[in-house]
RNA sequence: GGGCUCGUAGCUCAGCUUGGCUGGAGCGUUCGACUGAUAAUCGAAAGGUCAUGUGUUCGAAUCACAUCGGGCCCA
C-alpha cells in the first residue's frame, strides 16, 4: 500500500524523521562511498568562523553548496565534502579580550600570551554546536566529523610549507607600509574592520600658505589633517594641471586654476603656469620642530593630485598617507614621524608633546594663524573611519614595518587564470574581482597580534633571514632556559603558535636567529585550505594532486570577493600556477522585506531555526533558490515561504495523494511489464515527451549553474502540465472502469512522472522528495536504492516534439474557449453544440487530431475547423516588422499602415503571386509574402476570441436537449458533493431519491444511464416526499430540488 | 570619491544577450466558475510614464550616454 494522507503533512515532523533515517542508515556516507574514485567532483567548503552565530545568509550559500553537490552525486560523481572551521584571527581575539576584560593590547603580554592564546583556542568553537545543528537540520551534507581546523599543527604546518615556498621564491619581503590603525589598541585594522567604522564626521578644512624660498609668493595648500603639517616634507602638483599665480590685496598666491573658487575676496590673475613648471620649486619648512637628513621641501608631481577639491596642491607627509609614502620612496624623501603608535606627539614637538594628534589640530591651526600662515579655515563634513570598537576614536594612518607578499609580481598571471574561471554571475569575476586583480597591491601579510599562524621566518642581528617550512625543520632549533639549550626535537609538545615558537632559536654559521614576532593575516589560512585541509605535502600527496585540486565548484557570499576568493586564487597562482576553482557561484545578500540590510541592531534578522520549525528546511531552501537567482539580492518575505509551500509543495503532494488513493484501490504496484510508449494513449505519450524535454532543459541549466531556472522549470512543469492538465484530463481514467491496459498506462505514466520530478527536485528539497521516494519505491521496488539521494537523475526516455506542439495548440484552443464561455456566461457544465476554430494551415492538422481532447475539455459536441479560405473567415494582414524594417527604412510606418488596410483581394493576390505592389507617396513598392503575416481573425456573424493565429467562436444556442443534459450534469454534481460530504468511499454504490420539477425529472430520465454511471447509483427514484428521512435541499439553475442518498450494502 | 549592480503591475519576479506590432507570470484585489485531488483548483477583469532625461535607429523595456534612487564592495 502507498502511504496516504500525505497532503495533511507536517513538514518539520517529516524532516526530522528523514534526518533520523539518513543518520541511521548512513545515507550521506554511502552517497560518497558508493561512487567511483575515477569520477570525482571536487568541492571546497569555505570555512566559517564558529564564534559567530549562523544566520539566514549562511542558509542560502549552504543550500547552494549542498544542492550542487547532491545533483552531481545523483549524476554519478564522487563528491567528497570536507567541512572546515576558520579559527584564527582578530575576531576571536576581540571576543576573548571582552570576556577577559582586556582593554588594551599592551595588557596581553602581562596577562600572558600562553594563557591568552589558550583562551582563544577554547572560545573558537563557542557556537560550533549551533553551526552543526543548523548544518544538519537544513540537510546540508558535509563531513563534519572530518573537518579541517585551521589552528591544528597539521594545518599550520601546511601553511608554513606554503610560506617557506614563497619565501624561497623571493616573494616575501619586509617593508614600511602606511596602515590604518586604531590608536587606542595600537592595532592595525584589516580593510574589513576599517569599512565597519566609516561615518560622517566634521573635520577642520584648512588652507595653508607655504612660502616659496627667496620669494614673496606662496603656495596655497589644503588639508583636513592639520596635525600632519608638522611632518610635511614636500608638496605635490599635477603635471598637466594648470596653475595660476594670483594677486590678492596683500599676497601673491599659487593654486590650481580650477580651484580659484576657494579664494576669498578680490584677486587678479598674474600668470598661468603648468604643473610641470612648478616642479622642484623650493619652499620654506612650515614648522621647525624637526630637521631632515635628506633633500626636502620642494615641489613634486604626482598623478593622484586632482582639482576636485582643495587647492590642487597636496601636502606630503610620508608617514601618514599612502600616496605620500609611495611618493617618498620614488623621490627618496625623508620621513618624519613624530607620533607614537598610540597617536601622541613625541617630545620633539615641544608645543604639543603627549597630545593626541587629532586633539592638537586646534592648537596647530592657532599657531598657523599667529604666524600668518593660515589662509582660511572651514569645517568640512566627510566620511572618515573610526574604530569600530569605539566610535569616538578616529583611525590614524601610520607608517609601520610589515611583511609583504609580492603578489604584484604574479598579478598578470592571476588575471590570465581568472579568465578561465566560470563565474556566476560573470560580472563579479570580470568587474569586482577582475578590477581588483588589475589594481593588485602587494599583500600585507603580517599582523602584530597573538592568536594566528606565526610567521615562520627567523632573523639574525644582521637582518639575514630564512623560513621554516615544516615541523621537521623546526626540530633543528632549540630553546634556551637558564643558559641551557634543549633541541626542539627533544621536546614533547610542539605547538605551532605563540609563544612556543617565539622561544625557538637557530644557530647557523655561529649566528643566532630569532623568530620575527609577527603572526600572519588569517586570510592566508583560509586561502591555503585547498592543500592545508589535507596536510599536503606531508600527507595525501596523490589525493591532492590527482583529484582534489583545483576544485570544480565553490560558492560563497559576494563579501568574499576580496577575501577568500582572492586569497585562494592568489595562493594557488603563486604555488601551483593554477586556478583554485573552476566554477563559482557568488551569492548576494539577503535583505529584509523592505530592502534593508539585516542587522541585529535593527532587529530585522531572521532566525533560520524558526523557519525550519515553522515551515521546514525544504521550504526555506526552495524559497531561497526559486524566488530570485542567488546572485541577485533577495528581499526576504515570510509570506513568500507560505506561497511556495502551498503552490509547489502542495501540488506535488496532491499529485502523490491522488496517485496513492487510486493505486491502492486498484492494487497498482508496478509489478507488471512496462507498457511500451508506442502502446500508450496519446496524452500519456504527450506528458512523457514533455517530461523528457524538461529533463534535458533541467540538466542544461543545472550544468550551467542556473539553479533558479532549473528549479522553476520543475515547478512549472509540475503545476501547469502534470497537475493542471495531465491529471485533470486523466482523472476519469483512474476511477472509471476496471483495470485494463489504458488504466495501467495511466498509472505507469503518472508514476514515472512523479518519480522523475522528485528526483529532479531532490537536490533542492532533499527531505520531502526522500519521503515520497521511499513511499513510492517501497511498494513498487522498481529500484534498489535505499534513498533517492543514492539514485540517479533519469535520462529522457521518450520524445515526440510534434505531439508536444499539437497539445500546445489544443491548450490554446481550450483556454480561448473557456474565456468565451466566461464572457457568454455559459458554465462549463452546460454542454454546447458547436465550436468553430480558425487556425493557419500549419496548425490545422493539430486541431483535427486533438479534437477529442478539446471537445471533452470544454464540454462541446462538435468542432468545426474553418478553413481560412472559406467565405466566412475574414483575413487580415499584419506587417512583419522584422522583414519590412530593414527593407523600407523610413517608410516603414506607411508601409505597415498599407498592409493593415489590405483587402481580402489584396491578400489573395499576394498569396497567389507571392508579392504585390503598393504605392507610397507616389512611389511603387513591392511587398513580398514574407513581409506580411496573414491571419484569419474574424468569423462573419460570430463573436470570436483569438491569440497568436488561433481564433475561436462558440455556438451559444441552447436546444432543449442541451439544457436537459446540463441539468443532468448539475444533478450529478450535487450527488457527488453529497457523496463526499457523507464520507462515502469512492467505490461505494448508492441509491438516489430526489424530488424536483418536471423539467428536472425529464432531464434525469433522459440521462438516466449517464447519471447512474457517474454516481455509481444502482437506483434513481423520483419521490413526492421523503417521509421525514434526511434529505438535502438544492437549487439547480432555477429549480428547487431535494436529494437523499443511501449506501447500498454490497 | 571610485568600481560593480539593481530600478518593469500594490508585492515578488520573468523579458534585456540577438531591438520589431498590443510588455508577461505568480501573489494580492474584484467578479465568475469547477468539484470522485476539495482548507485544493480554474477563468476573467482591474492594475504599467518598463526610475528619469538625452541619444542611436524606420522602430528602444531591450543598445549608448547622463541623471536620480536602492544595494554591495572599496577608499
Amino acid at each position: 500500500m502507498f502511504t496516504q494522507n500525505l497532503d495533511k503533512i507536517n513538514y518539520p515532523e517529516i524532516e526530522n524523521k528523514i534526518l533520523e533515517f539518513w543518520e541511521k542508515n548512513k545515507i550521506f556516507e554511502k552517497s560518497v562511498s558508493s561512487k567511483d574514485e575515477s569520477k570525482p567532483f571536487t568541492f571546497y567548503e569555505g570555512p566559517p568562523t564558529a564564534n559567530g552565530k549562523p544566520g539566514i545568509h549562511h542558509v542560502i550559500s549552504r543550500t547552494l553548496k549542498d544542492l550542487v553537490c547532491r545533483y552531481k552525486t545523483m549524476q554519478g560523481y564522487k563528491v567528497n565534502r570536507k567541512a572546515g572551521w576558520d579559527t584564527h584571527g582578530l575576531p576571536v581575539e576581540i571576543e576573548v579580550e571582552k570576556s577577559l576584560g582586556i582593554k588594551h593590547k599592551s595588557e596581553i603580554p602581562e596577562f600572558g600570551v600562553e594563557k591568552y592564546n589558550k583562551a582563544c583556542r577554547d572560545s573558537v568553537f563557542t557556537y560550533k554546536d549551533l553551526w552543526e545543528k543548523m548544518t544538519t537540520r537544513m540537510g546540508y551534507w558535509i563531513d563534519l566529523d572530518d573537518a579541517y581546523i585551521t589552528f591544528t599543527n597539521n594545518y599550520i604546518e601546511s601553511v608554513w610549507w606554503a610560506l617557506k615556498t614563497l619565501f624561497d621564491k623571493g616573494l616575501i619581503y619586509k617593508d614600511y607600509k602606511i596602515v590604518p590603525q586604531d590608536p587606542h589598541s595600537e592595532t592595525v585594522l584589516s580593510s574589513h574592520e576599517l569599512a565597519l567604522g566609516y561615518r560622517d564626521t566634521k573635520d577642520p578644512s584648512v588652507y595653508v600658505l607655504f612660502k616659496i624660498k627667496n620669494s614673496d609668493e606662496y603656495f596655497l595648500v589644503w588639508t583636513t589633517t592639520p596635525w600632519t603639517l608638522i611632518s610635511n616634507v614636500a608638496l605635490a602638483v599635477g603635471e598637466d594641471i594648470d596653475y595660476v599665480k594670483i594677486k590678492t590685496e596683500d599676497k601673491k598666491i599659487i593654486l590650481a586654476k580650477e580651484r580659484l573658487g576657494v579664494l576669498k575676496g578680490e584677486y587678479e590673475i598674474l600668470e598661468e603656469i603648468k604643473g610641470s613648471k612648478l616642479k622642484n620649486t623650493e619652499y620654506e619648512q612650515l614648522f621647525d620642530y624637526l630637521s631632515v637628513d635628506k633633500k626636502a621641501f620642494y615641489v613634486l608631481t604626482g598623478d593622484f593630485v586632482s582639482t576636485e577639491d582643495g587647492s590642487g596642491i597636496v601636502h606630503i607627509a610620508p608617514a601618514f598617507g599612502v600616496d605620500d609614502y609611495e611618493l617618498s620612496k620614488e623621490f627618496d624623501l625623508p620621513m618624519l614621524q613624530p607620533v607614537t603608535r598610540a597617536g601622541l606627539f613625541t617630545n620633539d614637538i615641544k608645543d604639543f608633546a603627549g597630545q593626541f594628534v587629532k586633539d592638537a589640530d586646534p592648537g596647530i591651526i592657532n599657531k598657523l594663524k599667529e604666524e600668518g600662515k593660515l589662509y582660511k579655515k572651514e569645517t568640512i563634513t566627510h566620511s572618515y573611519p573610526f574604530s569600530w570598537r569605539n566610535d569616538t576614536v578616529p583611525i590614524i594612518y601610520y607608517a609601520r614595518e610589515s611583511w609583504f607578499i609580492r603578489t604584484t609580481q604574479l598579478a598578470k598571471r592571476m588575471v590570465e587564470l581568472n579568465k578561465t574561471i566560470n563565474w556566476h554571475p560573470p560580472e563579479v569575476g570580470e568587474g569586482r574581482f577582475g578590477n581588483w586583480l588589475e589594481e593588485n597591491k602587494d599583500w600585507a601579510l603580517s599582523r602584530d597580534r597573538f592568536w594566528a599562524t606565526p610567521l615562520p621566518i627567523w632573523v639574525n642581528e644582521n637582518g639575514d633571514s630564512f623560513a621554516v617550512g615544516s615541523i621537521e625543520e623546526l626540530k633543528e632549533g632549540f630553546i634556551e632556559e637558564n643558559g641551557k639549550r634543549t633541541k626542539v626535537s627533544e621536546l614533547k609538545d610542539i605547538d605551532l603558535h605563540k609563544p612556543f615558537v617565539d622561544n625557538i632559536l637557530f644557530e647557523k654559521d655561529g649566528k643566532i636567529f630569532k623568530r620575527t614576532p609577527e603572526v600572519i593575516d588569517v586570510w592566508f589560512d583560509s586561502g591555503s585550505m585547498p592543500f592545508a585541509q589535507y596536510h599536503y605535502p606531508f600527507e595525501n600527496k596523490e589525493l591532492f594532486e590527482k583529484t582534489s585540486f583545483p576544485s570544480d565548484y565553490i560558492c560563497e557570499g559576494v563579501d568574499q570577493t576580496r577575501g577568500w576568493f582572492y586569497t585562494m586564487h592568489a595562493i594557488s597562482t603563486m604555488l601551483f600556477d593554477s586556478v583554485a576553482y573552476k566554477n563559482i557561484i557568488v551569492n548576494e545578500l539577503i535583505l529584509d522585506k523592505t530592502g534593508m540590510k539585516m542587522s541585529k541592531s535593527k532587529g530585522n534578522t531572521v532566525d533560520p531555526f524558526m523557519l525550519f520549525d515553522k515551515y521546514g528546511a525544504d521550504t526555506t531552501r526552495w524559497y531561497l533558490t526559486v524566488t530570485s537567482p542567488p546572485w541577485r539580492t533577495t528581499l526576504f518575505d515570510e509570506d513568500g515561504l507560505k506561497e511556495v509551500q502551498r503552490k509547489f509543495f502542495g501540488t506535488l503532494l496532491n499529485i502523490y495523494s491522488f496517485f496513492a488513493l487510486y493505486a491502492n484501490i486498484d492494487k497498482f504496484n508496478y509489478s507488471e511489464e512496462k507498457i511500451t510508449f508506442e502502446k500508450r494513449p496519446e496524452i500519456d505519450r504527450w506528458i512523457l515527451s514533455k517530461l523528457g524535454s524538461i529533463i534535458i532543459e533541467y540538466n542544461k541549466n543545472m550544468d550551467g549553474y542556473n539553479l533558479t531556472k532549473a528549479a522553476r522549470l520543475v515547478s512549472d512543469f509540475t503545476i501547469d502540465q502534470l497537475s493542471n492538465w495531465y491529471i485533470r484530463r486523466c482523472r476519469r481514467r483512474f476511477w472509471k472502469s476496471e483495470m485494463n491496459e489504458n488504466k495501467l498506462s495511466a498509472y505507469q505514466t503518472l508514476y514515472e512522472c512523479l518519480i522523475t520530478i522528485i528526483k529532479m527536485a531532490a537536490p533542492f528539497i532533499p527531505f520531502i522528495t526522500e519521503e515520497l521516494y521511499l513511499n513510492l519505491n517501497s511498494v513498487t521496488k522498481k529500484e534498489n536504492f535505499e534513498s533517492i539521494h543514492l539514485s540517479h537523475i533519469p535520462k529522457p526516455e521518450y520524445s515526440n516534439k510534434e505531439l508536444e506542439d499539437k497539445m500546445e495548440i489544443a491548450q490554446q484552443v481550450v483556454y480561448l474557449t473557456r474565456a468565451m464561455r466566461a464572457k457568454a456566461n455559459l458554465k462549463v457544465r452546460q454542454p454546447l453544440e458547436k465550436i468553430m476554430v480558425v487556425v493557419d494551415k500549419s496548425k490545422q492538422n493539430a486541431v483535427k487530431q486533438m479534437q477529442d481532447v478539446i471537445l471533452d475539455e470544454v464540454n462541446i459536441k462538435e468542432l468545426v475547423l474553418l478553413d481560412d479560405d472559406s467565405g466566412i473567415v475574414n483575413k487580415t494582414a499584419k506587417p512583419n516588422f522584422k522583414s519590412i524594417g530593414p527593407k523600407f527604412g523610413k517608410n516603414v510606418k506607411k508601409v505597415a499602415e498599407a498592409i493593415r488596410n489590405f483587402t481580402k483581394e489584396n491578400i489573395d493576390s499576394l498569396v497567389t503571386n507571392h508579392n504585390i505592389d503598393i504605392t507610397i507617396d507616389g512611389k511603387s513598392l513591392a511587398i513580398a509574402l514574407e513581409d506580411v503575416e496573414i491571419l484569419g481573425s474574424e468569423i462573419k456573424g460570430w463573436v470570436v476570441e483569438s491569440t497568436e493565429g488561433v481564433t475561436v467562436a462558440i455556438d451559444s444556442e441552447l436546444s432543449d436537449e442541451l439544457i436537459a443534459e446540463g441539468l443532468a450534469r448539475e444533478f450529478v454534481n450535487r450527488i457527488q458533493n453529497m457523496r463526499k460530504d457523507s464520507g462515502f468511499n469512492v467505490t461505494d454504490r448508492i441509491k438516489i431519491e430526489y424530488s424536483g420539477n418536471k423539467k428536472l425529472n425529464s432531464a434525469i430520465n433522459m440521462f438516466c444511464d449517464y447519471v447512474s454511471n457517474e454516481t455509481l447509483a444502482d437506483e434513481i427514484k423520483n419521490v413526492e416526499n421523503f417521509n421525514g428521512a434526511d434529505k438535502t435541499d438544492w437549487q439547480i439553475n432555477d429549480i428547487n430540488c431535494s436529494i437523499r442518498l443511501e449506501r447500498v450494502k454490497s
